[in-house]
DNA sequence: TTTTATACATAAGAAAATTATGTATATTTG
DNA sequence: CAAATATACATAATTTTCTTATGTATAAAA
C-alpha cells in the first residue's frame, strides 16, 4: 500500500469508509478514488483489496451484486447494517488511535 | 499492543520516539512508559516489544548496554546517530499518515 | 500492433503482530 | 510466611496482513 508501514491495518478502514459514502462502488473504483483522494500517495494493491473485500463479504459486513458493463464483469459493493455499524466503530478506533499516537509523539501532551 | 489493529506498523515509531526523548531506556520501563502515556489504551506486549528492539539493534539504530540493577538484568537501549535520523523520517512519515487517513475520512478535505 | 487501462482472482512469501511458554529475582499481600 | 504480583529478559508457534508475482480477459490508446 503506502510507502510507510503506518498503513498495514487501515486498509479495511479505508474500504468500509469509502463505501459509507458512496453506497456501492467495485474493487477496481476503489483503488483508483483511493488514489486520487490521496494524490498518489496511497495505491492499494489488488492481492490486498480483493482478500480484504472477500473476508468483509464472508462476515457479513459487504454485500455483494455482480454486474456486466461493456461486456466487462463488475462487483458491487455495498455496506450490509451490520456493516454500517461496523464502520462507526473502525472510524471512532481511527479517531483514537491518531489522538494516541499524537500524545506519544507531541511531548507537550505528555502525563509525566 | 491496542485494542484496534490499526496499532500495527507502529511499534518502530513509538520505540524510536520515546529513546529520542529519554535518552536510554530499557525494555520493561518502554512498556510501562507507554502504558502511563496512553492511559492503559496500549499494552505492548513482549513478544512484540524483544524481536523490535534486536532488530532495531541489528540494524544498527539502537546500541545497547546490558546493566545490573538489584541482582536483575536491564539492557538500556540507545539511539545510534543513524538511528536518530531514522527517527526523523519515521515522525514524518506518521504525519504525513496521520493528514492521509483525516482526508480519506473527513469527506470535507475530498478533491473530487 | 503493442502497450496501457479496466476488472477480476489467487498463490507464495515476508513482515509484524498475538499467544503461549520459559527462566529468574524482588516485592507485596493475604 | 506463603502465594501472588511485579520486574526483566527471551523465544517458539501461529495468525494476520501485506507484497510480489502470476493468471485470465476485454477495451482503449499509442
Amino acid at each position: 500500500m503506502g510507502n510507510s508501514k503506518l498503513y498495514k491495518g487501515s486498509l479495511t478502514t479505508i474500504i468500509m469508509k469509502l463505501l459509507a459514502e458512496n453506497d456501492k462502488m467495485y474493487g477496481y473504483e476503489i483503488t483508483q478514488k483511493v488514489k486520487k483522494l490521496t494524490q498518489g500517495e496511497l495505491n492499494i494493491t489488488e492481492g490486498a483489496l480483493y482478500p480484504a473485500l472477500h473476508k468483509l463479504e464472508a462476515d457479513g459486513l459487504l454485500h455483494v451484486e455482480v454486474k456486466k458493463v461493456d461486456n466487462r464483469l463488475r462487483k458491487y459493493y455495498k455496506l450490509t447494517e451490520k456493516g454500517t455499524k461496523e464502520t462507526a466503530n473502525l472510524l471512532t478506533e481511527l479517531q483514537r488511535y491518531i489522538e494516541t499516537m499524537q500524545h506519544l509523539v507531541n511531548p507537550k501532551f505528555s502525563l509525566d
